[in-house]
DNA sequence: TTTTGAGTTGTTCGA
DNA sequence: GTCGAACAACTCAAA
């Protein structure tokens, strides 16, 4: 009786480069299984957002064409993923399935529940890394516990060495012969349709591995020199554009570190803009490492005293703040550009964050939750560190008193107002030297640019001096109950 | 055990 | 306009 086949289950790990759960099995030698399932039922309340479900569609997709292009073709399924790989193993006589690790709460109840049931039937389930440089359970600090400041952890990941080298895509993947019947992509209904609101996201990104590829080269290419200054503005390209990608697994962090590292040998980058980049990468690993060893990271304050804060409710404010109509137009282009593309600058990003939390007092969860159903990025462990560092409430956290003024932030980082026109087309016409501050604009100003406060464009909806105050003010009840547990 | 240095990304005020 | 200090005090990580 012929040996049964590997199978491999992919998860968020959407690439044939550089990924070990694959290539061990084709090493293995005989046929492999190449398994998608859709499970939304295993996330819980982290079901997968619009904007990466638009993108997981075609990622799927870039994915089914490269399998079929090595002879393997992509098999997709929906439901329980336990119980679907679990039926696939017992109906083809697998041996073994092969997968990446993931390292969301839910996704690691999904591993221990899978390696239980195939154990039963004495098929074993082989976890391989490859979505962090290294593996969370792996940094301690000195007398063993997981860092929860991001400069040492960092300090100590270097210091390890570099991450393994990444393995090559496999050109030929035997296929099996006779294999399980599968659903079509379209009918696991990623795309939106009613109305189809994805023109935008088509228009600004490629999703696959191909593309993430292409787009980590033009980076190195054209964008690593200058980028410890240029990612921080929003009206250049500065950025890298990468975190969809590697969100899907499209890439691997060590694709990256390692094609960073032979780009800058012979580049007109400094190390300074090497070292910022790199640590962008460190970001995400560290926000991996928090989430791993504290899992409820996405829902509760990190530093428990922040349960004490007075957040606010206001319908109107976080609906505002939603559409990208605050009245404050950094915040609106940002709001807006993550509505048309699926995506935020990472400098805005901070400054729309600061301003929900600080400015309007609203919890940073409705943000977090915001940003989950609205980015092609969503990532449960850099959303949930991020949003905790924005509030003060994180490890390693701005401290509170940071709070951006979203005029001196847009002056600074946008200074001729060029993203702003691009996103808040309404005061595209107004000089620089207005634009960050409409209300404070002459009449004449205003009325040359077509701009009508509280018409065209909405007034301010908070004063942020007296909201800087008001925010000061509540952070006193944090202060209050950090004194009172000592 | 105690000590010491340090900690992503800012703002405001006053000289 | 530019510069330095104040803003809080705490906790982490390593020696």
């Amino acid at each position: 009786m012929p040996e049964g086949p590997t199978i491999l289950w992919f998860r968020n790990d959407l690439r044939l480069t550089d990924n070990r759960a694959l290539y061990a099995a084709v090493e293995a030698g005989g046929a492999v299984l190449a398994v998608y399932v859709l499970d939304d039922g295993a996330m819980g309340p982290w079901r997968m957002g619009g904007a990466s479900r638009w993108w997981l569609h075609h990622s799927i997709a870039a994915l089914g064409t490269a399998l079929e292009k090595a002879g393997c073709p992509l098999l997709i399924r929906c439901g329980d993923a336990v119980e679907e790989i679990a039926a696939l193993a017992a109906e083809t006589g697998a041996r073994r399935v092969h997968c990446s690790r993931c390292y969301e709460p839910w996704a690691q109840q999904q591993e221990r529940a899978l390696h239980a049931r195939l154990a039963d039937s004495g098929v074993g389930l082989k976890r391989f890394p490859g979505a962090l440089l290294k593996e969370p359970e792996y940094l301690r600090t000195k007398s063993g516990e997981p860092f929860k400041v991001y400069t040492p952890f960092w300090r100590a990941l270097l210091a390890d060495g570099a991450p393994n080298a990444p393995v090559p895509a496999p050109s030929r993947i035997r296929s099996m012969s006779h294999r399980p019947s599968g659903l079509r992509l379209a009918s696991l209904d990623l795309l939106p349709s009613k109305p189809d609101w994805s023109g935008g996201l088509a228009q600004t990104w490629r999703p696959g591995e191909a593309a993430a590829l292409a787009r980590l080269d033009a980076f190195l290419m054209e964008g690593l020199a200058g980028y410890a200054s240029n990612r921080d503005r929003p009206d250049l390209s500065g950025t890298s554009r990468l975190s969809p990608h590697m969100d899907f697994g499209e890439l691997s962090p060590a694709i990256i570190w390692h094609g960073a590292r032979a780009a800058f040998a012979g580049s007109r980058a400094n190390e300074d803009d090497l070292d910022a980049f790199l640590r962008e990468i460190g970001w995400r690993e560290f926000s991996y490492h928090l989430l791993f060893h504290w899992p409820t990271l996405p829902a509760d304050p990190f530093r428990p005293e922040f349960a004490a804060f007075p957040w606010t409710e206001n319908v109107a404010h976080l609906a505002a703040w939603q559409r990208g109509l605050t009245g404050f137009p950094i915040v609106d282009a940002g709001m807006r550009e993550l509505w048309q593309t699926g995506w935020m600058h990472n400098r805005v990003r901070m400054i729309a964050a600061s301003f929900l939390v600080k400015d309007l007092l609203i919890p940073w969860q409705q943000g977090e939750r915001w940003f989950w159903d609205t980015l092609v990025d969503a990532d449960l462990a850099s959303n949930a560190a991020s949003w905790q560092w924005v509030a003060g409430s994180g490890a390693d956290a701005a401290p509170y008193f940071r709070i951006f003024n979203p005029t001196t932030q847009g002056a600074k980082f946008d200074p001729d107002g060029a993203y702003i026109r691009r996103f808040v087309p309404e005061l595209a016409s107004l000089p620089a030297a207005f634009i960050h501050e409409p209300a404070a604009a002459p009449d004449g100003a205003l009325r040359m640019a077509g701009v009508v406060l509280g018409k065209t464009y909405p007034l301010p909806i908070v004063d942020h001096g007296k909201a800087r105050v008001g925010a000061l003010a509540a952070y006193e009840a944090v202060k209050a109950r950090a004194a009172e547990s000592r």
